[in-house]
DNA sequence: ACGATGACTATGG
DNA sequence: CCCATAGCCATCG
């Protein structure tokens, strides 16, 4: 596969996140090598969402919600799966009333966000 | 081959 | 505070 450099790229940089940890898009973008590009790391996930190969779980937003309705499975899933990863998660009440996409959860990026 | 759209993010009104 | 716009590269029609 490996259509372009820049979709590699992504894939290599995603691969490369640590588990417990999460990654938000521009994150992953910058790595990747476009900034500016965040969205085309979701659309090189969506692309090849690959399960085993791109963990695209751990690819979260700016605010540390996931994409409602483009989830691998499910909100409560990828919670849950990041969850089991070591990965720590913030209840709606205590984060924010916002909504956060995963039933109101948000990742701890303070805690978890992974850096390069 | 061209045009439009898309898993985002930041800034402006 | 909420909506609209701008920027990026790749994939689809």
């Amino acid at each position: 596969m490996a259509s372009t450099g820049f979709n590699a790229r992504v894939y290599d940089v995603v691969k490369r996140i640590p588990r417990g940890c999460v990654a938000t898009y521009g994150q992953v973008a910058a790595l990747a090598g476009a900034p500016r590009s965040a969205r085309f790391v979701g659309f090189a996930l969506h692309a090849n969402q690959e399960p085993g190969v791109v963990p695209c779980h751990r690819v979260v937003f700016r605010d540390g919600s996931l994409a409602p309705g483009f989830a691998f499975g499910g909100p409560d899933e990828q919670r849950r799966l990041l969850e089991e990863e070591g990965v720590r998660f913030i209840p709606p009440a205590e984060a924010d009333k916002d909504n956060a996409g995963a039933s109101g959860w948000k990742v701890d990026l303070a805690r978890c966000q992974w850096r390069a």
